[in-house]
RNA sequence: UGGGGUGUCGCCAAGCGGUAAGGCAACGGACUCUGACUCCGUCAUUCGUUGGUUCAAAUCCAGCUACCCCAGCCA
């Protein structure tokens, strides 16, 4: 049998198996399932699972379902199902099935009762504060409930009258019989049905008792046929208990195996469910596809391209090691993707009027609609000679080696011509009003004849009169803030209070008639401290353009 | 103080007994109608630490140490 080639510790594992053949029984087919709660949208640490698991599927030629592990009704609902599907299919990831734990309820109870039967599983009265408090400690062992020994009989009648809905909720559990005296408090009879009089958002009021994840999750594993049962590193406690579910289920080999690996940390980027939620419900953000949250549908809302997040996964790779990822390395990705395939507009965000003064009538230029691509497209622009250029590129005291424009410097308005400043208008404040220049026919862009006039720098334009104006929603960073960050994770993060987190910084966006997004890349900072090159809030979508 | 994990360049991360890949960042330099992009060059005598085994160790063994996870009727 070929191998292919793992491109990580899990496919290395996956590629030993099956060279020791197994999985021969099932043709070598391998099976694995991407399994989020759906009680809330996903975010960029999704992704990474998402990689992950398609990665198997689409390197080995496995089954994949997307599963929704549905078993706490209280928080559930379609809302979410929907995002998680949404996100699949933004980022091109076809699953084999969408299933979901609430389908195996029946199947759940049934495996339930078969514990009891073969004395594997008992109900237990105790209340929740009894249960910790017998619980023991991480260097005490627990004490055995005093329910611990009812008779089979008694157990199925029990469980049958808490599915029947004869107790109140907390009222009664069901525990797996294993070892109250393991060093691994996981496997200190664990509950595995709780009761509760909730109504579930795909089985309504049908039941009224409901799995744990720690047995519902191994066990639609092993129902699926799933080979390889990935997850996070705090999962790695449970995986006894993992094993303990599938075998005394009695499934038959070759079994799920749980592999663990380290979830995705990012610098400045805060990805919990329970602060992402509190920015939505609080209105911090104006929903869960805000382009300042890390969510899928924040990302997507952002113009970051779904092939760019993949890069991102692939670069980053998978391990067992914390880790924190630097924002960087995930703008880096952006940038590479957006400049490679987005089409460029010029675009000024704090426009100062420059009148280029020998300049008479109008006439039509040619912009090259993405220099990366070899087909040449342009569009035409309209150029008049009065234009607006960004009050950056102009300096009243331009410092050594600047390159923009100044009075007596010269400098190209890309696409167009080399102008020379001649003199400037400042208003009452001694703010910068016009700039009145000169420009040089013979520099016309496209031009083959050198010109005597050069000019170092290059800056955009909006020509006045063709020019549209867009009304920028510009949004306010996201401050770190101690009423919604969680202290300890935040710290973690290298979270600066001074700095904006949640990968923007100055947001612009702007609506368009046709939707189509643009991007706008200012050019580079003179001062190369603070960024060589453009940092990823200066590429925006742009949903409209100038000069278009 | 119990158990389970992890420690390789500023940040990710290969490496699996034969003498430290790659990416991000950074720093030089070339080029440029985006100070971007591209290009070329620099960037771990050393792998948490101390011992041991070996002709040979980041890789094997032992001790130590640091950090992460576990005491929800959450997932």
């Amino acid at each position: 049998m070929k191998l292919p080639e793992a491109s990580n510790f899990i496919e290395q594992i996956i590629n030993e198996e099956l060279a020791a053949g197994k999985f021969e029984k099932r043709g070598n087919k391998l099976q694995v399932r991407f399994p989020p709660e759906p009680n809330g949208y996903p975010h960029i640490g999704h992704i990474k699972a998402m990689c992950i698991n398609f990665g198997v599927k689409e390197k080995y030629g496995a089954k994949l379902n997307l599963r929704m592990d549905d078993t706490n009704p209280a928080k559930e609902d379609y809302e979410y199902v929907n995002s998680l599907v949404d996100a699949c299919k933004w980022l091109g990831f076809e699953f084999d099935q969408l299933v979901f734990a609430s389908d195996y309820y029946d199947k759940l109870y049934e495996i339930a009762e078969k514990y009891i039967i073969d004395g594997n599983a008992y109900v237990c009265d105790l209340s929740a504060e009894e249960i910790t408090a017998t619980r023991g400690t991480l260097t005490e062992a627990g004490t055995p409930s005093p329910y611990r020994e009812r008779s089979v009989e008694e157990n199925l009648r029990l469980f049958r009258e808490m599915k029947a809905g004869k107790y109140l909720d907390g009222a009664k559990t069901l525990r797996a019989k294993i070892d109250m005296t393991s060093p691994n408090i996981n496997m200190r009879d664990p509950i595995i049905y709780r009761i509760a009089h909730v109504s579930h958002y795909r089985t309504g009021d049908k039941w009224c008792i409901y799995p744990m994840y720690d047995f519902a999750h191994p066990v639609s594993d092993a129902i699926e046929g799933i080979t390889h049962s990935l997850c996070s590193l705090e999962f790695e406690n449970h995986r006894p208990l993992y094993n303990w579910f599938v075998e005394k289920a009695g499934f038959e080999a070759p079994l799920p195996r749980q592999i663990e690996f380290a979830r995705l940390n990012i610098t400045n980027m805060l990805m919990s469910k329970r602060y992402l939620k509190k920015l939505v419900d609080e209105k911090i953000v104006s929903g869960w596809d805000d382009p300042r949250m890390p969510t899928v549908a924040g990302l997507k809302n952002r113009g970051v391209p779904p092939e760019a997040l993949k890069k991102f996964c692939a670069d980053i790779g998978v391990a067992k090691a914390y880790s924190v990822v630097s924002q960087a390395q995930l703008d880096s990705c952006i940038r590479d993707n957006l400049n490679e395939n987005a089409e460029r507009a010029m675009a000024v965000l704090n426009p100062v009027k420059l009148t280029v003064t020998n300049y008479v009538g109008e006439e039509e230029l040619s912009f090259e609609k993405n220099p990366m691509k070899a087909d040449g497209a342009t569009r035409d622009i309209k150029f008049t000679g009065t234009v607006y250029i960004d009050r950056d590129d102009f300096s009243l005291n331009p410092p050594p080696k600047y390159k923009r424009l100044y009075k007596g410097g010269t400098v190209r308005l890309k696409s167009a011509y080399i102008v020379r400043c001649d003199d400037v208008k400042l208003n009452n404040e001694g703010e910068v009003e016009e700039i009145l220049c000169t420009y040089f026919p013979e520099t016309k862009s496209g031009s083959d004849k050198p010109s005597e006039v050069k000019a170092k720098g290059v800056v955009q334009w909006v020509d006045a009169k063709y020019g549209k104006q867009v009304v920028f929603k510009q949004y306010q960073p996201l401050l770190k803030d101690e009423e919604y960050a969680d202290q300890d994770y935040a710290e973690r993060l290298n979270l600066d209070s001074e700095k904006s987190f949640n990968g923007i910084a100055e947001p612009y966006l702007a609506e368009s008639e046709d939707g189509k997004p643009f991007q706008l890349m200012r050019t580079g900072y003179y001062k190369k401290s603070s960024a060589n090159g453009f940092t990823l809030s200066e590429i925006v979508s742009l949903k409209d353009s100038f000069n278009k």
